[in-house]
DNA sequence: TCAATATAGAAAATGATTTTCAATATTTCC
DNA sequence: GGAAATATTGAAAATCATTTTCTATATTGA
């Protein structure tokens, strides 16, 4: 999903792409990891991009709205994962918070006719295999 | 799945279930919602039984790790619902917040060979029965 | 029983998130 | 282009959720 897209997606609902949002977008955009909004924070102002906390909020409130960011709650901390694309599936590495789409067909639930659901998620935790080598490495016996 | 159970389950963590416990626990499990734990502390109150806000809190840390709670994140506020059973899909009125066991065989998904998979979740969200006819009654159109 | 450990609860502290508000920027429509 | 309307920014303050602290109490285990 370009940038285009997704401005055509928040302008879809009144918002707007501005420049400190498409900055923010950016940096989400490029880690592959779930962030707190302090972590993204952060990691903007490494790139020597000062943006208010505030806004780091905003930003993260909208793209969950239009659904290119998704929540996580994991130990009672809740991360974002920047999710380009419509798939509901995830992997969450719990060593190093590395989101990664995952293939796999939509399960098929019995759910009950008169029932309406909006939507789903289906998501795995686990350890990736970086971190597995890297706690095998780390392992003294 | 029965107290003696579930106090088995905490005391394997060395986790106690005294009579605090037992009485916000009988509560919890027999809430079809998911409940905040100010909604538990006050659901309680309303039954008489007056336990302090932390210990409510610290009820549902123990539950949620030996598996008997289960933490769901909506709109940016986190729930927990009892899950006497160790199924792990849930149908989750949006409504209501009710919370119902669905059937359903896990998905497979395609994982890496060399990740380790530790759980899963497979969340459907949507309107129960119940509230979609109360909606439509309520319908002025 | 004695020692070690876990818990309860109130209060305080912390941390996360939201609200407020004035200034600024963007869009809309004429 | 130029108002008028609307959305955003960011700092500070306020709020809300959660955890820590600490003392008293209860439970477990040798």
């Amino acid at each position: 999903m370009d940038k285009l897209q997704i401005k055509e997606l928040l302008n879809g609902q009144k918002f707007r792409l501005t420049s400190e949002r498409e900055s923010l977008l950016d940096v989400f955009a490029s880690s592959s990891s779930m962030l707190t909004p302090s972590q993204l924070y952060e990691l903007a102002d490494k790139h020597d991009i000062n943006i208010g906390l505030t806004t780091v909020y905003r930003l993260l409130e909208v793209l969950t709205k239009v659904g290119v960011a998704t929540p996580f709650l994991v130990d009672g901390t809740i991360f974002y994962a920047y999710c380009g694309c419509e798939h509901h599936h995830h992997f969450v590495c719990l060593s190093c918070h590395r989101v990664m789409d995952i293939q796999g067909s939509c399960p098929s639930f019995d759910v009950p006719d008169n029932f309406r659901v909006s939507s789903h998620r289906s998501d795995l935790y686990g350890t990736c295999s970086d971190c597995q080598t890297a706690n095998d490495a780390g392992c003294t016996h």
